[in-house]
DNA sequence: CATGAATGAGTTTTCATTCAT
DNA sequence: AATGAATGAAAACTCATTCAT
């Protein structure tokens, strides 16, 4: 028996850091932030209170990890390459990656949105901190609209920003959606 | 030496209640319905804890009675000269008068969104109530373009319904949202 | 129109304190003391909170009253002619007139007994004020005894005073219970 | 370093919950139960109150559980050697053991009966299980008289009962009732 | 005499967090 | 790393009592 190397437990912490986050958000989501309780979110995740006050220092910060894993999981596939350059097929590629997610994954983005919402989350500041690191994004966003010639490359951002979230919005509440027959719609008209 | 009257009474009730909903639902759009707490509405209401309980019989139950009020002010609001034909000027009226009322009761809308979202609150049937008859609003959008003789109506009601929804949820929790531009914008688009 | 008179407008009082008194003392009995609120009293007996503290200066003084009456009803039946003589007849006709007086208001009784017991009733000292007023029966009682020839008085006195108690217990609470025949055994074995 | 076991903590709880229900049921009795707060029982326990509603989910639980144990232990303490017939000296044992009860469990006799006439509480069920349960004692003690040779042995039994009843009651509510005395001349005069 | 709006201290209950083991 | 007993501050709610009218 040899005692679990330090990169063992580093993995073991990581898993285990992932499934509390997970059974969390689960909860946070059905009920609502304040409405969930430590107890039992620790019951959910089958371990004891006190442990989850080891991986997670307060309930605030185990919202906070969870809204922030969000947010990196949609910045990541935005400009791919690195290069500070908006290519055309790298915003359909951006507009598909998102929506591709939003499709694999759409019971935990549902349980983001959700959270999104709820004021505790705006109270907690975290959605400011988001803005910034989002910023790059509509930068990158006006040079490509400058770019392709657009008069007026504000507004056109915007539409495309409303758009995307009332895609999102919509796609996540309503079983028959046909995102398909959208995704082509927003490409041909926005890009 | 004599009592207040009956009538007096009736109007006292009234006017606090009035009161104390209107200061529930500030505080409640502001933090969350979990996060404002009966004594904090009291307090702001500048009245005692008691006097609540005497108006409503519990938080729950005043939660309850300001989305009724909200569903009554709105459904009002919305009600056309019910001619069964929608003319460009009515659907700028349409856009004008949505937004009109978000912006006239925008902590109304934050509140009814976030409980909109949360399944726990879903289940107190009033929100589909009010699915129900604001239904209406989307049929009528549908008639008008196919009048307008668009070559491919679907997609426009699909992409103004989009921009819609995005922009209700942009406007409605980001404070810096320039709305007016953004009206503008929509009504040059797709009207 | 004349105004009442002095006498009237006494009247009415008493009248109105029995008529809260009993309502009270259903009230009482059915969900205990301290379970029963004021308001609940003040509706049931159609009148005010105001008004009812017009009569009684505390929900413990109205308790006090109505445990008070219930006494005195017991007591002015013994000794009659207050000769401070305890002949058998009166000895008899004690015993009747306490059975006879259950008998005919045995819902009132019932609830006096549920009252007594009650653990706020035995605080409130009134218990104590009771034995006072009721000590000179059980010496009445006594010389009763002697006088008859008894070589115990004591434990006479004390084995009519369970009988009689017991009686009072099951009686009250026994549909079926056989109180003629019992009062015939009573007298028979302890007169 | 290694956590409390499960036995360890299992002890622990059923030892606080054996001593807040002992705290919780002296207070119920010399006070009532409504009368008795939460924050009193902790006190007495040396908890906070937040460790009481650990254990009982509620006051009423709290209650419950206080008198279904009561229960148990007597029914315990009443069961004879089954052999369907009461002797003399078996006679005097039950009189003795039901004495020895009162005097072991005064405070939760105190409660019980403050319980069983509240027609509120009476509706808990629990109370007529006890009722169902303790019956047969009456019914062996009827044999009882009818072996003895009574000549009218429903009138012996009924006077035994009263007295029996009365003795019950006195005891429970009256300090100074010389129970010893009363059990001397019970057994004199009845068996 | 009569009302019920208004109060505030007290009640039951919840829950994030700590800590001995 | 792991447990859950224990805490205490704060929540929702109740109610005897007061008082302006």
């Amino acid at each position: 028996m040899t005692p679990r190397t330090i990169l063992q437990n580093e993995q073991i912490r990581r898993l285990k850091k992932e499934h509390i986050k997970s059974v969390a958000l689960e909860l946070f989501a059905e009920h609502g932030y304040h409405a969930t309780s430590i107890s039992n979110i620790a019951k959910n995740a089958s371990i004891s209170k006190g442990l989850l006050y080891n991986y997670f220092e307060s309930k605030e910060r185990l919202l906070k990890s969870i809204i922030s894993d969000g947010f990196d999981k949609i910045i990541v596939s935005f400009d791919p390459n690195k290069d500070g350059i908006l290519t055309q097929e790298e915003l359909i590629f951006f507009i598909n990656s998102i929506i591709d997610m939003m499709q694999k994954d759409k019971s935990f983005w549902r349980l983001y949105m959700s959270l999104l919402i709820q004021p505790a989350v705006h109270d907690s500041k975290i959605v400011e901190e988001f803005r910034d690191k989002a910023s790059f994004v509509f930068k990158m966003l006006t040079e490509y609209y400058v770019r392709k010639g657009s008069k007026d490359p504000e507004s056109d951002i915007t539409v495309l920003h409303m758009v995307m979230d009332g895609i999102f919005f919509n796609y996540l509440y309503d079983d028959e959606f046909p995102i398909e027959k959208i995704k082509k719609i927003i490409i041909e008209r926005f890009v």
